[in-house]
RNA sequence: GGUGCCAUAGCUCAGUCGGUAGAGCAAUGGACUGAAAAUCCAUGUGUCCCUGGUUCGAAUCCAGGUGGCACCA
């Protein structure tokens, strides 16, 4: 049976690392799940490996757009579950990795069929909340879907704009959309989680944010400041340069900001982690017994 | 050495008339269905510098001590 290693773990724990490690090892290729390095414009910020990292092992989905094309995780799991199936027939196991949770789980269990909202929709929509505020965003919601209204975060702009903007384009309520059906993939998934010690953990994500800077981040982001108002840009490491470049701090403000929103990111994730109880846990250095772990599961329901 | 100011949460600080303390940030937990490194929700944390005094009652008033800052010598 076909396999899929999804390697997992806050950012900055070293998953590229040790991706790299089980690609060689199984001679394989590494499909990335990273909705920041998916931009070609963005490479120190986002943490993109090497170019002889690039090199010595096939990476896919990485670098492969630019901030100005419109993404989403719905073009995403049609686009990589293509890959995998292609992949397959030469290849496997295969490794998957990356830190945006959303795109792993839509791998893994798949992603309700909702149509893609179209542009000069969400700008009424969003025009409309802009003026009316978002009380009265609400108050659409309970009358396009009474449903979701008793159950999505009211204080959520964002669920609730794309909810109506579903209702008012579709004429049909979101929840009649949302099936929440898990979705069974034809192939094996094996999830290994790699964590550490917390104060460990903050301390790299700081020096990886100090070498960040020393690579030339600043220069990195004054190349796309007068692009900021993009969503793609909305993205730890350049969003608080924009304000230093602004003048709403110093430069030693936004560097500190940028240690402070990744290790929130770091946090965010383990979240996201915790409710999740396939995943096999290890260190980063761990290698050996990754190998181990992942070598027997593939042989118990062979 | 003298004078003045200050000492409260991990940090920066607020604290009215004397009634045993609260903001921001940090930290921590959670949600998550086409913007997800996004967006949103929730939660503490205390030898109020120390020792006495006044008082029914002191973070608050008084005295002394310790430490810091500023100015003068």
């Amino acid at each position: 049976m076909n396999t899929l290693i999804v390697v997992l773990g806050p950012t900055g724990v070293g998953k590229s690392e040790i991706s790299l490690h089980l690609a060689r090892y199984f001679h394989s290729e590494i499909i990335s799940a990273d909705s920041r390095q998916f931009f070609r414009e963005l490479s120190i910020g986002t943490a993109v490996p090497s170019p002889e990292d690039l090199k010595s092992v096939p990476h896919h989905f990485i670098q492969c757009r630019s901030i100005f094309d419109y993404y989403n995780v719905s073009e995403y799991e049609m686009e990589a579950l293509r890959l995998i199936d292609q992949l397959f027939q030469h290849k496997n196991p295969l490794i998957l990795t990356g830190g945006s949770m959303l795109y792993v789980d839509t791998i893994c269990k798949g992603i309700d069929d909702i149509p893609t909202v179209d542009p000069l929709m969400r700008d009424e929509v969003v025009n409309w909340y802009q003026q009316n505020g978002i009380e009265a965003l609400q108050k659409r919601l309970l009358e396009l879907d009474p449903d979701y209204y008793r159950i999505v975060d009211l204080n959520n702009p964002k669920r609730l704009l794309h909810a109506v903007e579903i209702c008012q384009m579709t004429g049909k309520s979101f929840t009649s959309f949302r099936k929440n059906t898990i979705r069974a993939r034809p192939f094996r998934i094996i999830k290994i989680g790699i964590n550490q010690n917390r104060e460990i953990l903050y301390q790299r994500i700081n020096e990886r944010v100090d070498r960040m800077m020393h690579s030339g981040l600043l220069d990195e982001a004054k190349a796309v400041y007068q692009h900021r108002q993009l969503n793609s840009l909305n993205t730890v490491g350049y969003k608080e340069l924009f304000s230093y470049l602004d003048g709403g701090c110093s430069l030693d403000e936004a560097i500190d900001l940028i240690k402070r929103n990744s290790r929130k990111y770091a946090r965010k994730q383990l979240t996201w982690f915790r409710r999740d109880l396939e995943i096999a846990w290890f260190e980063p250095d761990q290698l050996n017994e990754i190998i181990a772990c992942i070598n027997q599961k593939m042989l118990e329901d062979n």
